[in-house]
DNA sequence: ACCTCAGTGGTAGTCACTACCATGTCGGTA
DNA sequence: TACCGACATGGTAGTGACTACCACTGAGGT
């Protein structure tokens, strides 16, 4: 069974990789970013410096790598494409908001959401990741406007584009500054409906 | 005279640090910029690795740095604060673009538009500079935002404001890369207006 | 003539990151 | 069961960005 043999290499391959991250944030968190080396890091996982670079091609990865930025993606991509690009963005950065940080029943933050929240401190403090997280955005605005095809083809469309993508990825980024000052008390999701209506007004939203 | 002491001291550093900035993006542009180290910069230069260091914090700066942001900055703070905050910045950016690329009479690109080109096309292409070329938009947009003081102090004002300034500078952005795109050859003032436009309406321009 | 100090050069070191090669170990196969 | 292959990992030696510390020089100002 090639499946299995695969399937339980990557999962051991995760596994180390989440380790890693998760020993790595924490140092961070610690003693600084830029007062930490990558050695530190990998004794603290308990590997050699060489794997934590198989795992992260960079420093910055340690803490910028993360599932949802690709879901994200997925997740826009998959919506209908009739809708205004705005809606569909904004109704995909709600919904994720509201998956990653709230247990639907107690209402408290999970793990997930605290370490979110930690490696968003790190982000927005530290010059070098600042600078890389940007540019993940700047990236993943590219692929919306790429995602539109032709209808993005003439100058005048492609500003348009890019003016929407832009303003719908700096309402999330002000939306998580918010919730990272606010330490995570407030509500991300309702934090990021905010800053979508104080863009675009009202229509955007559904329901 | 103690004024003409550092005036002239100055000039000397003004003159060695654009000598150094000079060499290092034609180099840059000749062999990329992975592929040409600081030392190769000092030397084309004819200083010692050092001086690069002295006068540029670091490699990324040897092409970002320039006098347009704070020019810019400055021009949008002494703007008229009783307009909206969209025209101002607008307008500032519809004259800085102007006044750095064409020349009045011949409509020529002036040299030091030949150069931003240069600079651009690295920052677009290279991740590196990218990523710190829009760290640095992001400063700007915080310093925009600093600069309303207390009419951004609640969170809906907030919002209102970040989303304004990022898209401003989004539409600015936009109209760079399509400037660069197109080799210099379009109007950047024009592309400017433009994208402005695409982003919030008519409205934004003056007369 | 002397002093000051900004601008510059040299040396040695840290750290992020890479290329190349060796090892082990686990899953599948004869 | 004995073997094989491939992937995850470790080691070594290097490059290049950047810093800390100290020394020199030459152009002001007294």
């Amino acid at each position: 069974m090639p499946d299995q043999h695969s399937t339980l290499r990557a999962q051991r391959r995760a596994e180390t990789q989440r380790a890693i991250q998760a020993h790595a944030v924490r140092l961070f968190v610690e003693r600084g970013y830029d007062a930490t080396t990558v050695i530190d890091v990998a004794e603290a996982a308990g590997v050699s410096p060489m794997t934590v670079y198989r795992h992260f091609p960079t420093k910055e990865d340690l803490v910028l790598v993360d599932q949802y930025g690709r879901l994200l993606a997925e997740r826009i991509t998959a919506s209908p494409a009739a809708r205004p690009l705005v809606r569909r963005v904004g109704n995909a950065l709600v919904d994720s908001a509201t998956a990653l940080t709230r247990s639907g029943t107690t209402g408290d933050l999970t793990p997930e959401g605290r370490f979110l929240l930690a490696r968003l401190r790190l982000m927005i403090s530290t010059p070098a990741l600042r600078a890389k997280h940007l540019d993940n955005q700047y990236a993943l605005q590219q692929a919306i406007v790429g995602a539109l095809g032709e209808e993005a083809a003439e100058p005048d469309a492609a500003f348009h584009a890019q003016a929407a993508a832009s303003a719908c990825l700096a309402a999330m980024h002000t939306a998580l500054v918010r919730w990272a000052e606010d330490e995570g008390r407030a509500d991300l999701a309702d934090l990021v409906r905010k800053a979508l209506v104080a863009a675009f007004g009202d229509g955007i939203l559904d329901g």
